[in-house]
DNA sequence: ATGAAAGCGCTAACAC
DNA sequence: GTGTTAGCGCTTTCAT
């Protein structure tokens, strides 16, 4: 029942725990004959180190500290798998908490890994946190000696490795692409313009409208905060009557699908009418009538570079912090011309 | 940088190291002067007691590892949602991996975790081990003395804590709701067949419809097995087709859109000509349209109920084994009359 | 080739 | 009221 340690061992072979320790690590100190017997029996009784008497020896645990806005969100989800994936190939394991969004749930979760549970941190910050820009609890991790990888949702403010999606060009290129295929009413749906990566996406579309040579419209914009998914479609229903747009860019699928909804209860037609493309990492996208084209943000990709990056830090590989930008693609579907 | 321990706070006011302990721990042997100094200074300079000398110390690591098939499946992340919520409220912290439906990977999680890592499992096993009822595993980390809880797919072999979906009643409610709506042709799509989820799901419903005294029809049943949710559409239309069913419960909810569109397409309108159920949680029921109603399952639920048991176990707070049953609710949403 | 001992950071039984 | 010591399980340096 209680787990086997290199004492028992060391009883049982009537040798010191010295000789168990370095005969289990193939020390060249140790006969074979010994080592072998050792070993043997090591593997038939399924002994394994004890976790936190390594971790306290060699300072370090070998796991991650993983803090995410909310799980209930493919896109998180998706990071979260590539984090874990990446993690665990490489010896790691994830300790995993949510943060809801509120800065304190995320400041007390650093503060309770910060103990040494975890060797690093993965992280994208709450709403909160971003919005009162709020950082000096990354900042003080960091001069503790936790390193830190900040994905999606960055502080530009504090000096560690980032990985950010291309926002900003995978809306600029959309705005292209609908320009190229004959769309000249292009609009533009926010639920994130409080965020940073919503005002790229809303700088990418702007840009986008310059240079394809169209005349950006203030009105063409919509921004919808702090305001429930269910409440969307009313609120989309008379912004695109009133602008007679012929195609719209959203910042995520919710917003895209209540888009469609609002257009075809107005009698459109998608795409014929009006085409749709969403940020989006996407169940909705895949399972919406019509099926949703999106630009697509590679939540896994994020989580393995994520991952790489803190473990190649931590194992002292890295040197100069990196700022990786994952592009964005365009997957053409069924709402959009 | 380096991390503040006891030492260093004992050579700084010229003290033995148990004496700090113990002023820390607010102890009576100490003096309401050293105390309040020791203490002072340790909160001053955010002293934190090291997780891992404590954990070797005490035995127990306040940590829960929990292994889900996926997180990519809104009830898997809902279960973790429930589970990291109540675990944080009980100060433990939860480690999670994926086992992708792979035996080989559950059993290697299982046995990295078992080192003492974590002080007990909350699992969901993967459709490879309940297929092959490869429970071995499961039963050494029992008899090791790290407790599990299963919920969701759980093995009947093994005794342990266990939460799970009222399967069964699920399914034959939401027949007798059916039928007393005036359904007559009521069909079941399932696409877990080869799960005892699935299995209950489908004797569920085929006890409903004896219930109602309608005669069972194995063509109304069709199973999808192996299949990519994208040719769930093409499978099904012949099938609806061929049984001109007036309504159909599926276990899943991408099943039911693609049941709806392949519906859609035949010409019927839902929910006048066909009323579609699915058991659910969450994401697609609330954005298909029509809205789906569904059987909803309560992910959340199930895993603060799992992770409250788990933790009274591990705190002695139980004895027998126990068997939750989580209840289901039918949500009439727009899919159905 | 093997063992003794120190130390990782902490607690607690037992001195003093 | 404060200090000494042993021990949690392991590695590693330094004897032997």
């Amino acid at each position: 029942m209680n787990k086997l340690t290199i004492k028992d061992i060391a009883k049982k072979f009537n040798v010191s725990i010295s000789t168990v320790s370095k005969a289990l690590n193939d020390s060249y100190e140790i006969s074979d004959a010994t080592k072998e017997k050792i070993q043997k029996y090591a593997k038939e009784n399924n002994y394994k180190p004890n976790f936190n008497a390594l971790s306290l020896k060699n300072r370090s645990t070998k796991t991650i500290g993983i803090i995410l806005p909310t799980m209930l969100n493919y896109f998180f989800a998706q990071v979260f798998n590539g984090i874990e994936k990446t993690a665990l190939e490489r010896g790691y394991k994830v300790i995993t908490c949510i943060s809801n969004e509120s800065y304190d749930k995320e400041l007390e979760i650093i503060e309770m890994l910060s103990n040494g549970s975890i060797d690093g941190f993965i992280l994208s910050m709450s709403k909160e946190t971003e919005i009162n820009a709020n950082f000096s609890h990354f900042q003080e991790t960091i001069e503790n000696g936790i390193p830190i990888v900040m994905f999606d949702r960055v502080a530009s403010a504090i000096e560690c490795d980032k990985i950010i999606t291309d926002d900003f060009n995978g809306a600029l290129n959309t705005v292209e692409h609908l320009y190229k295929s004959g769309h000249r009413k292009i609009g533009f749906v926010s639920t994130l313009s409080n965020l940073h990566i919503g005002q790229q996406r809303f700088l990418g579309y702007k840009k986008g409208i310059e240079t394809v040579g169209l005349p950006f419209n203030e009105e063409y914009v919509i921004n919808i905060i702090d305001t429930d998914y269910k409440k969307y479609e009313e609120i989309l229903s008379p912004f695109l009557k009133k602008n007679k747009l012929d195609s719209i860019i959203t910042t995520g699928e919710s917003a895209a699908v209540a888009s469609m909804k609002a257009a075809l209860k107005l009698g459109y037609q998608i795409p014929k009418d009006m085409s749709v493309i969403a940020f989006s990492n996407g169940i909705l996208a895949r399972h919406s009538s019509p099926k949703m084209t999106t630009i697509s943000q590679h939540g896994e990709l994020m989580g393995e570079t994520a991952a790489t990056i803190l473990i190649d830090r931590l194992e002292n590989k890295l040197t100069d912090f990196t700022k990786k930008v994952i592009k964005t693609d365009l997957v053409i579907r069924d709402s959009s011309k």
